[in-house]
This record gives structure tokens, sequence and C-alpha cells, in this order.
DNA sequence: ACCTGAACACCGTTCAAGT
DNA sequence: ACCTGAACACCGTTCAAGT
């Protein structure tokens, strides 16, 4: 009897167990997720997690920190999943294509989390914190992808990183668009979506000018033929 | 002496003279600028007018609903500075690529303001309110400007929301960058703005679809010519 | 090392009471 | 009508104390 681990009455209070820090992380992002980031406290998921309300401290400086943590860790599986989907679509335009798709899928899939990650709740005091560089991340495999298709001739040759904030912002843009709900169904999501990235990418196409105004198409034609 | 209105001591306590609405709608712009949305509190903004902690709520519902007024007065000049844009560049190409530049201005000169409208700070509860109207009359200003130039020609005639909306998303990207500090300089800012604006234009411009892969520009070469 | 519980300063909001 | 001041519930954070 002395054996038995505990008591049926009541466990005496252990500490928890495994990685706290861990923990505090997935249960903020479970909060997050159903709540909103305006329903965070500190409080409740110490109480969910069946720990003291300032246990926390000893893992984060504050809820500032914890936010960019969650941050830091959105910016992380976000790039994750623009390369992958730029890999199994075997690279090239498609995989543009393919990046483009997964970013505002990301965004939908996870609305909130994508909040704390743009949103502006998050403002690291210190330059250099492993968020930017995080952030920087997602956004270098997008430049990598604009990198490789400029080798290939398949976009224009223009700075690469600018291009990349123009990709980017197009596909940011309409992420907006599916979270904040101004698009009703899935399926205007998606249109929209195929819509932006079609002209982005005819946007960034090789090849002189190709768009120009009726008036000088019809120059050039008098001219060419 | 009895005529003096008061005392040299303490002036009787007077009730708020003028539109305590709006001076309170002004305080709180002031104060978000200064300290961001995270730094609003009712009671200091009541303190700065000289007035007690309470008596916002003869004005406004709730702290919610003063932000939303924030952002609903935030659409309306934003709609008008748009606008503006347009008329003064004459309209046209050169009257759309006036507007995204102003867009892109209005979010650096108003980067608190701008982040109320689009931060997510403010999800109103019920559809139909003033904010979603104001809201939909800057992008209406958009896709007004938008159709005029599908009629004339100057873009591809397809849905003109649709559409809209992947202009808005391309500049209401390069403001976050902007705003986000990613940027530093303002020269910065200004070229990715005018290279993104440049893009977008020609992947909306008319014409059947005029940038193509190498591939297919040499196949349409020996056809055409 | 890691966790606890009481305490502190601060916030949004309510409400009976004043003019 | 409009404003006040006290009170309430809730929050993030600190800190001396426990194991």
């Amino acid at each position: 009897m002395a054996r038995s681990k505990s008591p049926a009455k009541k466990p005496p209070r252990q500490y928890h167990h495994g990685d706290l820090r861990r923990a505090l992380l997935q249960e903020a992002l479970v909060t997050i997720r159903s709540e909103g980031v305006e329903g965070l406290t500190l409080r409740e998921i110490g109480a969910r997690l069946g720990v003291s309300r300032t246990a926390l401290y000893r893992h984060f400086a504050d809820k500032a920190a914890l936010l960019e943590a969650v941050a830091t860790e959105g910016f992380r599986s976000f790039r994750e999943q623009l390369l992958a989907a730029w890999e199994a679509a075997g690279h090239g335009i498609a995989g543009l294509d393919a990046m483009g798709l997964a970013y505002v899928r990301f965004a939908v899939a996870n609305p909130a989390h994508y909040r704390v990650m743009f949103g502006g709740f998050v403002e690291p005091k210190e330059r250099q914190t492993e968020l930017a560089a995080e952030a920087a991340g997602a956004l270098h495999a997008l430049e990598g992808a604009l990198g490789e298709l400029q080798r290939n001739g398949l976009v224009r040759g223009e700075d690469t990183a600018t291009m990349a904030r123009f990709v980017w912002a197009v596909v940011h843009g309409v992420a907006r668009f599916a979270i904040d709900g101004q698009l009703r169904d899935p399926a205007a999501v998606d249109q929209l979506t195929r819509y932006a990235i079609e002209r982005m990418r005819i946007g960034i196409a090789p090849g002189e000018a190709p768009a120009v105004t009726a008036d000088a198409l019809n120059r050039a034609a008098r001219i060419d033929c």
C-alpha cells in the first residue's frame, strides 16, 4: 500500500513533469485559436495547465515574450510549408503558383496565428531577435524560389529582394481579405487567390514590357509586321 | 467681486463645453499616434480632457466602440485622399499610379491609425456597421477608378471587384513593409512602391495574355509575322 | 532549479447619486 | 441630458517563501 505512488484522495502537488515551456507555447496557441489574441490571459493558461499563474515567468520574460515565441514558431512552420509546396510542385512557375496557394492556405487555416505574426501585436524591442530572423527566413524562401526562376529566365531579372516583396504583398493582401471575412465562401477565396497569382505572374514575366496601352500596341504592330 | 465668474482658487467644475464625442475621438487618435493602440486607456484620455473616466460612456458603448469610430473616421479620410489623388492626376493610368502612391503615403503618414483600421483590433459584432460601409467605400473608390479604366480599354475587362482587390493587395502589402519598419529609409519605400505599382499595372494591362514564357513568345512570333 | 501564494498597480465597466 | 466618484471584477507582474 505504501508502494502506491499517490493516495486516492489527492495526489501530492508535484512539479510540472516535462517541457513546461513547450506546453505553455502549445496552450497559448490553442487559446489564441479559439479566443483570439485579446482573449489570451496568462492566468488562464496557467490554470489550464494545472500550474501557478506565475510559473510562466520561469520560461518567458513576460507576456510579450510569449507572444513573440508564438510568432517565431509560426514563421518557422510557415516557411516549411512554403518550401514543401515549392518542392512538391517541382519548382518552376508551377512551383511559384503552389507557393502562393500555400501561403493563403496557411493564413486561412491558422487565422489567429497569422494575426499574431503580422498583426503588429508583437514588436520586439531589440533588433536582431530570433523572431526577426525567422520572419526574414520565410521571405527568404520566396526569394530563393524567385532567384531560381530568374536564373532560368522564367521571370524578369531585376532585384530579387524587391520582386519577392511584391509577390509577398500580393498573397498577403489576398490572405487579409480571406481572414477578415470579406470573402464569404472558400470558393471565392480560391478564385481571388488564383486570379491574383495569375496577374502577379504576368506582372513579373520576362520580356520587354509586354503590357502596354492599346495605342502603343497599334503602333508596335504597324512597325513590326 | 461676486461678479467674477470663478474665484481665483478653483473654477467650479463645469460640464465639458462643446462636442465631447469629437474631443474624445480626437484625443484617442493623438494617444494612439504617440503610444500605439496598446497604450490607449480610457482613464488617461478622460484625464487628458479634464473629464471623469466614465464620461466617455455617454458617447460610446465601450472601448471597442471608440476604436471602431476611430477606424471609421480613418477610412473616411482615407477614401477622400485616394479620390483626391485620382482627380489631381486627371484619371487614367496616371491616376491609378497616383492612387497607389497616395495609399502608401497615407499608411506611412498615419501608421498607428492604419493599424487600427487594418490590424484586426476592431471586429464589429454586427454585420452592416458604419465601419463596414466606410471600409467598403474606400475599396469602392479604387473600384470606380478601375471601372473607368476598363471602359476606356486601359486595363483588362474582367470582374472589377476582383481586380480592385488585387490592386488593393499590392499597395496594402507595400504599406505593411513600410509600417513594420522593414524598409529603413523613405527612399526604399518609394522605390518599392513604384516597382510594385508598375508590375501591378502590367499585370492588369489589356491585351491577350501579353506576358508569357519565352517559349510561348517564340511560337507566337512564328505564327503572327 | 522550479514552483507557490499573497500582494501591488492598473485596467474597463457598472451604478447610484448629483446638477 | 450629462457628468461624477466609489466600487467591482479582472489583468500582468513582483517577491519572499517553499521544495
